[in-house]
DNA sequence: CCGAACTTTCAAAATTTACTGAAAATAAAA
DNA sequence: TTTTATTTTCAGTAAATTTTGAAAGTTCGG
């Protein structure tokens, strides 16, 4: 197989896995093109590459920028901002996990709080289901403590275990 | 505030919650629906309460049920069929996880294994090239074999942190 | 076997989400 | 300052996904 068709095809299986976990498949794609790109990119470049609009390549750079995984590079000399992503798949990984969890679960989460506060009302039944009620948002918000402490624990683990590969001959 | 109004919210902010995660978000609100509630639901009390279609609902319920997170009661007497949510969250993020892995992550993993025979080709440039992108795919692989290995050891914990909730008096 | 109760399917419609491209803004060079 | 290169914005359009609803299928009591 040719590289050029490895990285192709590549491109288009990160897009898929993307899309089926929230994150658009432009988005996706654009990350993987910089990913297995050994220089850094300029907008036209990629536009070329993944044959998509420049509106639409800068937006979804300017989103992977925000994500903290792709930079803007400026070569001496030239006008065109070029772009790199972070090849430590590692730190990519935690901060994905971290941003997703401070821009989309933790709001969700305190919202869950105020449900707790469920009226007592008349009735044995219908008590009987508030604290049924108040029971599984208990447990989601202890699930997801736990879960949460689980991912900070995994992002302070200082050893990489992946470094040692051919990946640093390159940086 | 009401119990109701309580559910209500907790459905909608569910739906929100899978929708960001590629989960549609009626199947996270039936699912939702069926966690919050106290008795097994049939389909026309799922319908009444989403507002939603019957085709919508059996679709999603079934697919649910695929899921193992949900699965089908039926009462004595009653020809209809009605639906009842796992309620232990431990094990709802689990097999949600797990079914993931399995339908969404491997397949992709197994297609990055092939992108690895890329040819050796003519000139230095293109074989370092090479080299830096297989060293990309493996680290890929390696960091999603930890993952895996990580889900599955959490998959055997046998202490469920949670036991002890009022969840388990109404269970 | 028939008919009523209920479930499943799926083409078409509605909705949501993503993308384009041209115009406006910005920044550097002349 | 004016010109030119480059980036950003966003209204309109296109594509993808979800939902509907009616028809077909199934199951079961009589």
């Amino acid at each position: 197989m040719k590289l050029a068709d490895a990285k192709q095809q590549f491109i288009q299986n990160w897009g898929v896995l993307g899309s089926q976990w929230g994150i658009n498949r432009t988005m996706a794609q654009i990350h993987a093109l910089l990913l297995v790109s050994p220089e850094p990119m300029s907008a036209d470049d990629i536009m070329t590459e993944l044959k998509i609009s420049r509106g639409n390549t800068n937006m979804n750079v300017r989103e992977l920028i925000n994500w903290g995984i792709v930079e803007k590079v400026l070569k001496p000399g030239e006008r065109k901002e070029f772009f790199s992503a972070e090849k430590d798949i590692w730190t990519v990984s935690m901060r994905i996990v971290k941003e997703r969890k401070r821009r989309e679960v933790e709001p969700i989460l305190n919202a869950l709080n105020q449900l707790k506060n469920v009226e007592a009302e008349q009735g044995d039944k219908n008590a009987a289901d508030a604290k049924q009620f108040v029971g599984i948002i208990n447990d989601i918000q202890k699930f997801a403590g736990q879960a949460s402490k689980g991912i900070d624990g995994l992002v302070k683990m200082d050893e990489h275990w992946f470094t040692g590969t051919l990946l640093k001959l390159f940086k």
